[in-house]
DNA sequence: ACAAAAGTGTTCGATCTACACCCATGT
DNA sequence: ACATGGGTGTAGATCGAACACTTTTGT
Protein backbone atom coordinates (compact mmCIF):
# COMPACT_ATOMS: atom_id res chain seq x y z
CA UNK A 1 0.00 0.00 0.00
CA UNK A 2 2.25 2.67 -1.28
CA UNK A 3 0.58 4.37 -3.76
CA UNK A 4 -2.81 6.73 -3.67
CA UNK A 5 -4.38 4.76 -6.35
CA UNK A 6 -3.34 1.71 -4.35
CA UNK A 7 -5.25 3.31 -1.14
CA UNK A 8 -8.06 4.19 -3.15
CA UNK A 9 -8.36 0.96 -4.71
CA UNK A 10 -8.35 -0.82 -1.57
CA UNK A 11 -10.62 1.33 0.16
CA UNK A 12 -13.02 0.95 -2.95
CA UNK A 13 -12.76 -2.19 -4.19
CA UNK A 14 -11.06 -4.31 -1.38
CA UNK A 15 -14.60 -6.73 -0.34
CA UNK A 16 -12.93 -8.14 -3.76
CA UNK A 17 -9.67 -9.48 -2.30
CA UNK A 18 -10.08 -9.34 1.53
CA UNK A 19 -12.97 -11.05 3.75
CA UNK A 20 -14.97 -8.35 5.30
CA UNK A 21 -16.19 -8.20 8.61
CA UNK A 22 -13.06 -10.44 9.74
CA UNK A 23 -9.66 -8.29 10.07
CA UNK A 24 -6.35 -9.36 13.03
CA UNK A 25 -4.94 -7.60 14.98
CA UNK A 26 -1.38 -8.88 16.68
CA UNK A 27 -0.05 -8.11 19.76
CA UNK A 28 3.90 -8.22 19.34
CA UNK A 29 6.05 -8.70 22.27
CA UNK A 30 9.59 -7.26 22.53
CA UNK A 31 12.34 -7.88 24.45
CA UNK A 32 15.54 -7.12 24.84
CA UNK A 33 18.40 -6.57 27.74
CA UNK A 34 15.43 -7.30 30.70
CA UNK A 35 12.82 -5.21 28.88
CA UNK A 36 9.78 -6.21 27.20
CA UNK A 37 7.79 -3.71 25.11
CA UNK A 38 5.04 -4.37 22.83
CA UNK A 39 4.41 -2.67 19.11
CA UNK A 40 1.59 -0.36 18.84
CA UNK A 41 0.50 1.80 15.96
CA UNK A 42 -1.19 4.78 15.17
CA UNK A 43 -3.68 4.80 12.11
CA UNK A 44 -4.05 8.59 10.19
CA UNK A 45 -7.69 8.05 10.86
CA UNK A 46 -7.46 7.03 14.20
CA UNK A 47 -6.65 9.10 17.02
CA UNK A 48 -5.23 6.95 19.95
CA UNK A 49 -2.48 3.99 19.44
CA UNK A 50 -4.01 0.55 18.46
CA UNK A 51 -2.10 -2.77 18.02
CA UNK A 52 -1.48 -3.82 14.21
CA UNK A 53 -3.35 -5.63 12.13
CA UNK A 54 -5.30 -5.27 8.86
CA UNK A 55 -7.49 -7.53 6.68
CA UNK A 56 -7.48 -10.92 5.70
CA UNK A 57 -6.91 -11.74 1.96
CA UNK A 58 -9.34 -14.19 0.68
CA UNK A 59 -6.40 -16.57 -0.88
CA UNK A 60 -4.41 -16.57 2.49
CA UNK A 61 -4.67 -18.72 5.86
CA UNK A 62 -5.09 -17.05 8.71
CA UNK A 63 -1.48 -16.97 10.18
CA UNK A 64 -0.44 -16.04 6.40
CA UNK A 65 -2.89 -12.64 6.90
CA UNK A 66 -1.00 -11.80 10.42
CA UNK A 67 2.42 -11.99 8.95
CA UNK A 68 1.40 -9.99 6.14
CA UNK A 69 -0.34 -7.34 8.17
CA UNK A 70 2.53 -6.82 10.34
CA UNK A 71 5.11 -6.58 7.62
CA UNK A 72 2.96 -3.99 6.11
CA UNK A 73 2.14 -1.71 8.80
CA UNK A 74 5.88 -2.17 10.79
CA UNK A 75 8.57 -4.16 8.01
CA UNK A 76 9.07 -6.41 10.83
CA UNK A 77 9.23 -10.05 9.11
CA UNK A 78 9.09 -13.70 10.08
CA UNK A 79 7.57 -13.59 13.21
CA UNK A 80 6.46 -16.63 14.49
CA UNK A 81 2.63 -15.71 15.41
CA UNK A 82 0.01 -18.05 17.71
CA UNK A 83 -3.65 -17.14 17.30
CA UNK A 84 -5.01 -16.67 20.96
CA UNK A 85 -8.34 -15.44 20.95
CA UNK A 86 -11.52 -14.22 18.58
CA UNK A 87 -12.87 -10.67 19.53
CA UNK A 88 -16.20 -9.67 18.13
CA UNK A 89 -18.37 -8.45 21.06
CA UNK A 90 -21.05 -5.63 19.32
CA UNK A 91 -19.48 -2.12 20.07
CA UNK A 92 -15.66 -3.50 20.09
CA UNK A 93 -15.41 -1.02 16.83
CA UNK A 94 -16.98 1.49 17.62
CA UNK A 95 -18.77 2.13 14.49
CA UNK A 96 -20.87 4.77 15.09
CA UNK A 97 -18.19 7.30 15.00
CA UNK A 98 -17.87 7.44 11.52
CA UNK A 99 -17.05 10.81 10.19
CA UNK A 100 -17.05 11.05 6.04
CA UNK A 101 -15.84 14.08 6.30
CA UNK A 102 -12.82 13.08 8.40
CA UNK A 103 -12.28 9.89 6.14
CA UNK A 104 -12.07 12.21 3.05
CA UNK A 105 -9.51 14.45 4.48
CA UNK A 106 -7.17 11.54 5.76
CA UNK A 107 -7.40 9.26 2.68
CA UNK A 108 -8.15 11.56 -0.28
CA UNK A 109 -11.14 9.45 -0.77
CA UNK A 110 -14.82 9.67 -1.08
CA UNK A 111 -17.01 7.10 1.45
CA UNK A 112 -20.27 6.49 2.19
CA UNK A 113 -21.61 5.01 4.91
CA UNK A 114 -22.24 1.22 3.31
CA UNK A 115 -18.65 1.04 2.26
CA UNK A 116 -17.59 -2.31 3.20
CA UNK A 117 -14.34 -0.95 5.69
CA UNK A 118 -17.36 0.67 7.18
CA UNK A 119 -19.08 -1.50 9.40
CA UNK A 120 -18.92 -4.27 12.23
CA UNK A 121 -15.54 -6.47 12.16
CA UNK A 122 -14.49 -9.41 14.22
CA UNK A 123 -11.35 -9.49 14.93
CA UNK A 124 -8.74 -12.83 15.64
CA UNK A 125 -5.92 -12.03 17.92
CA UNK A 126 -2.40 -12.78 16.79
CA UNK A 127 0.52 -13.06 19.21
CA UNK A 128 4.81 -12.93 18.35
CA UNK A 129 7.76 -11.80 20.36
CA UNK A 130 10.49 -10.81 18.64
CA UNK A 131 13.67 -8.66 19.50
CA UNK A 132 12.79 -4.70 19.24
CA UNK A 133 16.06 -3.79 19.09
CA UNK A 134 16.55 -5.73 15.71
CA UNK A 135 13.11 -4.71 14.94
CA UNK A 136 13.34 -1.39 14.07
CA UNK A 137 9.14 -0.76 12.74
CA UNK A 138 8.20 0.99 9.67
CA UNK A 139 5.32 2.58 9.26
CA UNK A 140 3.24 2.33 6.25
CA UNK A 141 1.16 4.84 4.52
CA UNK A 142 -1.52 4.32 6.54
CA UNK A 143 0.09 4.70 9.60
CA UNK A 144 1.05 7.88 11.44
CA UNK A 145 3.63 6.33 13.44
CA UNK A 146 4.55 3.00 15.07
CA UNK A 147 6.79 2.30 17.81
CA UNK A 148 7.66 0.03 21.25
CA UNK A 149 5.78 0.91 24.56
CA UNK A 150 6.86 -0.59 27.81
CA UNK A 151 4.43 -3.22 28.83
CA UNK A 152 3.66 -1.76 32.02
CA UNK A 153 3.08 1.65 30.89
CA UNK A 154 1.13 1.51 28.03
CA UNK A 155 -1.13 4.38 27.25
CA UNK A 156 -4.83 3.91 26.70
CA UNK A 157 -6.05 1.83 23.75
CA UNK A 158 -8.26 1.93 20.85
CA UNK A 159 -11.38 -0.22 20.77
CA UNK A 160 -11.26 -3.14 22.89
CA UNK A 161 -7.09 -3.34 22.50
CA UNK A 162 -6.73 -3.32 25.97
CA UNK A 163 -7.75 -6.20 26.80
CA UNK A 164 -6.26 -8.00 24.05
CA UNK A 165 -2.70 -7.32 24.83
CA UNK A 166 -4.05 -8.67 28.50
CA UNK A 167 -5.33 -11.42 27.04
CA UNK A 168 -2.26 -11.74 24.93
CA UNK A 169 0.08 -11.23 27.80
CA UNK A 170 -1.43 -14.10 29.88
CA UNK A 171 -1.89 -16.27 26.73
CA UNK A 172 2.23 -15.51 26.15
CA UNK A 173 3.15 -16.88 29.36
CA UNK A 174 0.89 -19.89 29.54
CA UNK A 175 2.37 -21.20 26.51
CA UNK A 176 5.63 -20.12 27.66
CA UNK A 177 6.49 -23.46 29.55
CA UNK A 178 4.85 -25.70 26.68
CA UNK A 179 6.70 -24.19 23.38
CA UNK A 180 10.45 -23.36 22.71
CA UNK A 181 11.47 -19.98 23.05
CA UNK A 182 14.36 -17.58 22.71
CA UNK A 183 15.96 -18.15 19.23
CA UNK A 184 15.94 -14.86 17.39
CA UNK A 185 15.89 -12.81 20.77
CA UNK A 186 19.10 -13.77 22.85
CA UNK A 187 22.52 -13.49 20.85
CA UNK A 188 23.67 -16.53 18.99
CA UNK A 189 25.79 -17.81 21.67
CA UNK A 190 24.28 -16.83 25.17
CA UNK A 191 24.93 -17.21 28.92
CA UNK A 192 22.92 -18.30 31.75
CA UNK A 193 22.31 -15.33 32.66
CA UNK A 194 20.73 -13.92 29.75
CA UNK A 195 18.14 -16.82 28.93
CA UNK A 196 17.82 -16.49 32.51
CA UNK A 197 16.68 -12.89 32.54
CA UNK A 198 14.72 -13.64 29.59
CA UNK A 199 12.45 -15.39 31.01
CA UNK A 200 12.15 -13.39 34.02
CA UNK A 201 11.36 -10.95 32.52
CA UNK A 202 8.62 -12.28 29.82
CA UNK A 203 7.08 -14.22 33.06
CA UNK A 204 7.18 -10.94 34.57
CA UNK A 205 8.43 -12.53 37.42
CA UNK A 206 11.86 -14.02 39.82
CA UNK A 207 12.49 -17.53 38.82
CA UNK A 208 15.20 -18.99 40.89
CA UNK A 209 18.60 -19.08 39.26
CA UNK A 210 20.03 -21.92 40.58
CA UNK A 211 17.83 -24.34 39.63
CA UNK A 212 17.11 -22.68 36.13
CA UNK A 213 19.77 -24.01 34.29
CA UNK A 214 18.92 -27.76 35.68
CA UNK A 215 15.42 -26.91 34.14
CA UNK A 216 16.11 -25.53 31.33
CA UNK A 217 18.64 -28.04 30.33
CA UNK A 218 15.78 -30.93 31.31
CA UNK A 219 14.37 -29.20 27.64
CA UNK A 220 16.77 -30.39 25.65
CA UNK A 221 17.09 -27.43 23.48
CA UNK A 222 20.71 -26.47 24.28
CA UNK A 223 23.68 -27.41 24.07
CA UNK A 224 26.51 -26.32 26.36
CA UNK A 225 29.76 -25.15 23.90
CA UNK A 226 33.12 -25.50 25.20
CA UNK A 227 33.74 -21.22 25.61
CA UNK A 228 33.19 -19.24 27.71
CA UNK A 229 32.44 -15.38 27.36
CA UNK A 230 34.78 -12.41 29.07
CA UNK A 231 33.46 -10.04 31.47
CA UNK A 232 35.85 -8.42 33.60
CA UNK A 233 36.87 -9.52 37.01
CA UNK A 234 34.62 -12.38 37.32
CA UNK A 235 34.07 -15.56 36.40
CA UNK A 236 33.75 -16.08 32.95
CA UNK A 237 30.21 -17.72 31.96
CA UNK A 238 29.95 -20.19 29.73
CA UNK A 239 28.10 -20.13 26.27
CA UNK A 240 25.23 -22.19 25.12
CA UNK A 241 23.31 -22.40 21.55
CA UNK A 242 19.89 -23.74 20.77
CA UNK A 243 20.15 -26.95 19.19
CA UNK A 244 18.17 -26.01 15.99
CA UNK A 245 16.82 -29.67 15.15
CA UNK A 246 15.35 -30.21 18.58
CA UNK A 247 13.98 -26.69 19.00
CA UNK A 248 12.35 -26.87 15.40
CA UNK A 249 11.13 -30.50 16.43
CA UNK A 250 9.19 -28.56 19.85
CA UNK A 251 8.15 -26.34 17.67
CA UNK A 252 5.96 -28.47 15.74
CA UNK A 253 5.34 -30.92 18.30
CA UNK A 254 5.20 -28.76 21.45
CA UNK A 255 7.87 -29.43 24.78
CA UNK A 256 7.55 -32.66 26.52
CA UNK A 257 6.74 -31.33 29.82
CA UNK A 258 4.07 -30.80 33.03
CA UNK B 1 -36.24 -19.54 12.45
CA UNK B 2 -39.70 -21.81 12.06
CA UNK B 3 -41.44 -20.74 8.79
CA UNK B 4 -40.83 -20.10 5.33
CA UNK B 5 -41.17 -16.08 5.73
CA UNK B 6 -38.78 -16.33 7.95
CA UNK B 7 -36.10 -18.84 5.85
CA UNK B 8 -36.81 -16.28 2.91
CA UNK B 9 -35.84 -13.49 5.07
CA UNK B 10 -32.82 -14.69 6.31
CA UNK B 11 -31.77 -15.87 3.01
CA UNK B 12 -32.50 -12.30 0.96
CA UNK B 13 -31.96 -9.81 4.53
CA UNK B 14 -29.96 -11.91 7.06
CA UNK B 15 -27.15 -9.76 6.48
CA UNK B 16 -28.54 -6.77 7.67
CA UNK B 17 -29.02 -8.49 11.08
CA UNK B 18 -25.81 -10.76 10.98
CA UNK B 19 -22.52 -10.25 10.72
CA UNK B 20 -21.99 -11.79 7.10
CA UNK B 21 -18.45 -13.86 6.31
CA UNK B 22 -18.24 -15.00 9.79
CA UNK B 23 -19.75 -17.92 11.62
CA UNK B 24 -19.35 -20.15 14.60
CA UNK B 25 -19.32 -23.76 15.33
CA UNK B 26 -20.16 -26.02 18.49
CA UNK B 27 -18.50 -28.91 19.16
CA UNK B 28 -20.75 -30.52 21.91
CA UNK B 29 -19.49 -32.99 24.00
CA UNK B 30 -22.37 -35.31 24.96
CA UNK B 31 -21.06 -37.70 28.62
CA UNK B 32 -23.20 -40.27 30.21
CA UNK B 33 -22.69 -43.08 31.77
CA UNK B 34 -18.64 -43.46 30.87
CA UNK B 35 -19.50 -42.73 27.08
CA UNK B 36 -18.49 -39.61 25.41
CA UNK B 37 -20.27 -38.31 22.36
CA UNK B 38 -20.93 -35.48 20.17
CA UNK B 39 -23.41 -34.19 18.28
CA UNK B 40 -23.51 -33.50 14.85
CA UNK B 41 -26.40 -32.24 12.74
CA UNK B 42 -26.88 -32.61 9.35
CA UNK B 43 -28.62 -29.44 7.37
CA UNK B 44 -30.92 -29.90 4.50
CA UNK B 45 -28.47 -28.26 2.09
CA UNK B 46 -25.45 -29.74 3.18
CA UNK B 47 -25.06 -34.00 2.34
CA UNK B 48 -22.97 -35.04 5.43
CA UNK B 49 -22.91 -34.17 9.13
CA UNK B 50 -21.38 -31.47 10.27
CA UNK B 51 -21.22 -29.33 13.67
CA UNK B 52 -24.03 -26.87 14.87
CA UNK B 53 -23.39 -23.64 14.24
CA UNK B 54 -24.54 -20.45 12.33
CA UNK B 55 -24.55 -16.93 12.21
CA UNK B 56 -23.75 -13.74 14.89
CA UNK B 57 -26.48 -11.18 15.44
CA UNK B 58 -24.99 -7.99 14.83
CA UNK B 59 -26.09 -6.97 18.40
CA UNK B 60 -24.98 -10.52 20.50
CA UNK B 61 -21.42 -11.16 21.74
CA UNK B 62 -19.64 -14.10 19.90
CA UNK B 63 -20.74 -16.54 23.23
CA UNK B 64 -24.13 -15.65 23.31
CA UNK B 65 -24.07 -16.13 19.60
CA UNK B 66 -22.83 -19.88 20.09
CA UNK B 67 -25.25 -20.25 22.54
CA UNK B 68 -28.37 -19.41 20.63
CA UNK B 69 -27.26 -20.89 17.65
CA UNK B 70 -26.98 -24.50 19.73
CA UNK B 71 -30.20 -23.48 20.94
CA UNK B 72 -31.88 -23.09 17.89
CA UNK B 73 -30.46 -25.87 16.10
CA UNK B 74 -30.74 -28.37 18.47
CA UNK B 75 -32.99 -26.91 21.45
CA UNK B 76 -30.14 -27.61 24.17
CA UNK B 77 -30.05 -24.56 26.50
CA UNK B 78 -27.22 -23.01 28.72
CA UNK B 79 -23.87 -24.29 27.80
CA UNK B 80 -20.72 -23.70 29.14
CA UNK B 81 -19.60 -22.73 26.25
CA UNK B 82 -15.80 -22.07 25.43
CA UNK B 83 -13.84 -20.46 22.08
CA UNK B 84 -11.53 -22.69 21.10
CA UNK B 85 -9.54 -21.08 18.19
CA UNK B 86 -10.56 -19.71 14.57
CA UNK B 87 -10.49 -21.46 11.46
CA UNK B 88 -10.02 -19.51 8.38
CA UNK B 89 -7.83 -21.34 5.39
CA UNK B 90 -9.46 -20.88 2.23
CA UNK B 91 -11.43 -23.29 0.78
CA UNK B 92 -12.52 -24.58 4.15
CA UNK B 93 -16.49 -23.78 3.58
CA UNK B 94 -15.87 -25.64 -0.59
CA UNK B 95 -17.79 -22.37 -1.38
CA UNK B 96 -17.36 -23.37 -5.39
CA UNK B 97 -19.66 -25.96 -4.88
CA UNK B 98 -22.71 -23.65 -4.90
CA UNK B 99 -25.87 -25.35 -6.39
CA UNK B 100 -28.39 -22.71 -7.25
CA UNK B 101 -31.23 -25.60 -8.11
CA UNK B 102 -30.31 -27.00 -5.44
CA UNK B 103 -30.70 -24.11 -2.66
CA UNK B 104 -34.13 -23.58 -4.61
CA UNK B 105 -35.48 -27.48 -4.22
CA UNK B 106 -34.18 -27.03 -0.85
CA UNK B 107 -35.18 -23.81 0.57
CA UNK B 108 -37.59 -22.41 -1.85
CA UNK B 109 -35.96 -19.46 -2.42
CA UNK B 110 -33.94 -18.59 -5.14
CA UNK B 111 -30.79 -17.05 -4.81
CA UNK B 112 -27.87 -15.71 -6.42
CA UNK B 113 -24.53 -16.32 -6.83
CA UNK B 114 -23.82 -12.60 -4.98
CA UNK B 115 -26.16 -13.65 -1.89
CA UNK B 116 -24.61 -13.13 1.36
CA UNK B 117 -24.49 -16.71 2.38
CA UNK B 118 -22.81 -17.98 -0.35
CA UNK B 119 -19.62 -16.69 0.07
CA UNK B 120 -15.88 -17.51 2.61
CA UNK B 121 -16.24 -17.43 5.94
CA UNK B 122 -14.45 -17.73 9.01
CA UNK B 123 -15.40 -19.90 11.72
CA UNK B 124 -15.10 -19.09 15.51
CA UNK B 125 -15.01 -22.60 17.43
CA UNK B 126 -16.47 -23.50 20.61
CA UNK B 127 -17.06 -26.58 22.60
CA UNK B 128 -19.02 -27.21 25.51
CA UNK B 129 -19.59 -30.69 28.03
CA UNK B 130 -23.37 -31.81 28.53
CA UNK B 131 -24.88 -34.87 30.01
CA UNK B 132 -26.48 -36.86 26.42
CA UNK B 133 -29.58 -38.34 28.70
CA UNK B 134 -30.49 -34.84 29.68
CA UNK B 135 -30.09 -33.42 26.52
CA UNK B 136 -32.30 -34.77 23.48
CA UNK B 137 -31.65 -32.63 20.59
CA UNK B 138 -34.73 -31.12 18.28
CA UNK B 139 -33.30 -30.04 14.50
CA UNK B 140 -34.86 -27.14 13.64
CA UNK B 141 -36.23 -26.27 9.89
CA UNK B 142 -32.86 -26.08 8.52
CA UNK B 143 -31.72 -29.47 9.69
CA UNK B 144 -32.90 -32.78 8.69
CA UNK B 145 -31.65 -34.72 11.56
CA UNK B 146 -29.67 -33.91 15.14
CA UNK B 147 -27.95 -37.06 16.99
CA UNK B 148 -25.55 -37.81 19.13
CA UNK B 149 -22.14 -39.81 17.68
CA UNK B 150 -19.67 -42.35 19.76
CA UNK B 151 -16.53 -39.84 19.54
CA UNK B 152 -14.29 -42.74 18.16
CA UNK B 153 -16.90 -43.92 15.73
CA UNK B 154 -17.43 -40.18 14.30
CA UNK B 155 -18.73 -40.28 10.35
CA UNK B 156 -16.37 -38.39 7.87
CA UNK B 157 -17.59 -34.50 8.40
CA UNK B 158 -18.24 -31.71 6.14
CA UNK B 159 -16.02 -28.87 5.75
CA UNK B 160 -13.09 -28.82 8.23
CA UNK B 161 -15.18 -30.42 11.04
CA UNK B 162 -12.93 -33.27 11.35
CA UNK B 163 -10.30 -31.00 12.82
CA UNK B 164 -12.62 -28.67 14.60
CA UNK B 165 -13.55 -31.91 16.44
CA UNK B 166 -10.29 -32.52 17.40
CA UNK B 167 -8.93 -29.45 18.63
CA UNK B 168 -11.46 -29.07 20.37
CA UNK B 169 -11.46 -32.47 21.82
CA UNK B 170 -7.62 -31.31 22.80
CA UNK B 171 -8.44 -28.12 24.22
CA UNK B 172 -11.46 -29.50 26.17
CA UNK B 173 -8.69 -32.02 27.93
CA UNK B 174 -5.94 -29.60 28.60
CA UNK B 175 -8.55 -27.25 30.21
CA UNK B 176 -10.45 -29.93 32.23
CA UNK B 177 -6.82 -29.32 34.67
CA UNK B 178 -7.91 -25.86 34.60
CA UNK B 179 -11.35 -25.52 34.97
CA UNK B 180 -14.06 -26.91 37.17
CA UNK B 181 -16.26 -29.27 35.32
CA UNK B 182 -18.83 -31.79 36.49
CA UNK B 183 -21.89 -29.78 37.15
CA UNK B 184 -25.14 -30.92 35.22
CA UNK B 185 -22.81 -33.61 34.16
CA UNK B 186 -23.62 -35.71 37.01
CA UNK B 187 -26.69 -36.43 39.33
CA UNK B 188 -27.06 -33.68 42.09
CA UNK B 189 -25.21 -35.84 44.51
CA UNK B 190 -22.75 -38.36 43.00
CA UNK B 191 -20.16 -41.00 44.33
CA UNK B 192 -16.23 -40.90 43.88
CA UNK B 193 -16.87 -43.72 41.22
CA UNK B 194 -19.15 -41.44 39.13
CA UNK B 195 -17.01 -38.30 38.84
CA UNK B 196 -13.85 -40.75 38.59
CA UNK B 197 -15.66 -42.20 35.95
CA UNK B 198 -16.05 -38.98 34.10
CA UNK B 199 -12.96 -37.65 34.52
CA UNK B 200 -11.46 -41.08 32.77
CA UNK B 201 -14.01 -41.19 29.94
CA UNK B 202 -13.51 -36.76 29.25
CA UNK B 203 -9.60 -37.46 29.09
CA UNK B 204 -10.06 -41.01 27.23
CA UNK B 205 -7.33 -42.34 30.02
CA UNK B 206 -7.30 -44.22 32.89
CA UNK B 207 -6.83 -42.70 36.12
CA UNK B 208 -5.17 -44.42 39.22
CA UNK B 209 -8.04 -44.67 41.82
CA UNK B 210 -6.90 -44.33 45.16
CA UNK B 211 -5.38 -41.52 43.90
CA UNK B 212 -8.21 -39.74 42.45
CA UNK B 213 -9.89 -38.72 45.74
CA UNK B 214 -7.21 -36.72 47.02
CA UNK B 215 -6.59 -34.75 44.24
CA UNK B 216 -10.25 -34.21 43.48
CA UNK B 217 -10.85 -32.82 46.87
CA UNK B 218 -7.62 -31.01 46.93
CA UNK B 219 -9.68 -29.07 44.13
CA UNK B 220 -11.66 -27.41 46.89
CA UNK B 221 -14.83 -27.73 44.58
CA UNK B 222 -16.73 -30.70 46.52
CA UNK B 223 -18.27 -31.16 50.08
CA UNK B 224 -18.80 -34.88 50.97
CA UNK B 225 -22.10 -35.51 52.64
CA UNK B 226 -23.06 -37.62 55.70
CA UNK B 227 -25.11 -39.90 53.13
CA UNK B 228 -24.50 -43.06 51.69
CA UNK B 229 -25.90 -44.90 48.63
CA UNK B 230 -27.13 -48.10 49.12
CA UNK B 231 -25.91 -50.29 46.01
CA UNK B 232 -26.36 -53.88 47.00
CA UNK B 233 -23.87 -56.66 48.23
CA UNK B 234 -21.25 -54.13 48.28
CA UNK B 235 -20.03 -51.16 50.68
CA UNK B 236 -22.01 -47.77 50.64
CA UNK B 237 -20.40 -44.90 48.93
CA UNK B 238 -20.49 -41.44 50.25
CA UNK B 239 -22.21 -38.96 48.34
CA UNK B 240 -20.51 -36.11 47.17
CA UNK B 241 -21.79 -32.48 45.82
CA UNK B 242 -20.54 -30.03 44.01
CA UNK B 243 -20.04 -26.48 46.82
CA UNK B 244 -22.08 -23.85 44.45
CA UNK B 245 -19.81 -21.33 45.84
CA UNK B 246 -16.54 -22.39 45.33
CA UNK B 247 -17.26 -23.71 41.43
CA UNK B 248 -18.80 -20.32 40.41
CA UNK B 249 -15.85 -18.73 41.51
CA UNK B 250 -14.01 -21.26 39.83
CA UNK B 251 -15.66 -20.81 37.04
CA UNK B 252 -14.44 -17.26 36.97
CA UNK B 253 -10.78 -17.16 37.85
CA UNK B 254 -9.46 -20.78 37.12
CA UNK B 255 -9.11 -23.67 39.25
CA UNK B 256 -5.26 -22.80 41.34
CA UNK B 257 -3.24 -25.81 40.65
CA UNK B 258 -0.72 -27.03 38.31
C1' DA C 1 -18.14 -66.53 55.55
C1' DC C 2 -17.98 -64.73 50.95
C1' DA C 3 -17.64 -61.80 46.98
C1' DA C 4 -17.48 -57.43 45.31
C1' DA C 5 -16.86 -52.79 45.47
C1' DA C 6 -15.35 -48.59 48.43
C1' DG C 7 -11.86 -46.42 50.27
C1' DT C 8 -7.18 -45.81 52.80
C1' DG C 9 -2.38 -46.29 53.55
C1' DT C 10 2.38 -47.02 52.46
C1' DT C 11 6.39 -47.10 49.77
C1' DC C 12 9.49 -45.45 46.46
C1' DG C 13 11.24 -42.29 43.46
C1' DA C 14 11.06 -38.02 40.96
C1' DT C 15 10.77 -33.14 41.31
C1' DC C 16 10.72 -28.59 43.49
C1' DT C 17 12.60 -25.08 46.66
C1' DA C 18 15.53 -22.80 49.32
C1' DC C 19 19.79 -21.85 50.58
C1' DA C 20 24.63 -22.63 51.50
C1' DC C 21 28.69 -23.02 49.38
C1' DC C 22 32.50 -23.25 46.05
C1' DC C 23 34.65 -21.38 41.61
C1' DA C 24 36.81 -18.10 38.44
C1' DT C 25 38.49 -13.67 37.27
C1' DG C 26 40.85 -8.92 37.07
C1' DT C 27 42.51 -5.57 39.92
C1' DA D 1 43.39 -11.00 48.88
C1' DC D 2 38.98 -9.60 47.74
C1' DA D 3 34.87 -8.37 45.61
C1' DT D 4 31.70 -9.91 42.42
C1' DG D 5 29.03 -12.60 39.68
C1' DG D 6 28.91 -17.72 37.79
C1' DG D 7 27.72 -22.07 38.91
C1' DT D 8 27.02 -26.48 41.88
C1' DG D 9 25.41 -29.34 45.82
C1' DT D 10 22.34 -30.75 49.09
C1' DA D 11 18.58 -31.31 52.66
C1' DG D 12 13.75 -31.16 53.19
C1' DA D 13 9.29 -30.83 51.38
C1' DT D 14 6.06 -32.08 48.07
C1' DC D 15 4.06 -34.75 44.52
C1' DG D 16 2.94 -38.77 41.97
C1' DA D 17 2.47 -43.74 40.57
C1' DA D 18 1.85 -48.28 41.97
C1' DC D 19 -0.09 -51.47 44.70
C1' DA D 20 -1.32 -53.76 48.97
C1' DC D 21 -4.51 -53.51 52.37
C1' DT D 22 -8.76 -52.65 55.21
C1' DT D 23 -13.77 -51.64 55.35
C1' DT D 24 -18.50 -52.21 54.28
C1' DT D 25 -22.45 -54.47 52.50
C1' DG D 26 -26.16 -58.15 51.21
C1' DT D 27 -26.67 -62.75 50.65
Amino acid sequence: MDTQAEIEDFILNGHLRYVPHVSIDCAIFGYHEQQLKVLLIKHKYIEGWCLPGGYIKRTETLVQAANRNVMERTGINNLFLQQFKAFGDPGRARINEFDEEKWFRVTGVRVTKNNWLIDQTISIGFYAITDFSRSVPKPDMMSEDCAWFDIDNLPKLEFDHDEMVKEALHTMRVQLYHYPIGYNLLPEKFTLTEIHALYETLLGKKLDISNFPKKLMALGLLKKLNEKRSIGPHRSPHLYVFDKDAYDKALKEGVVLS
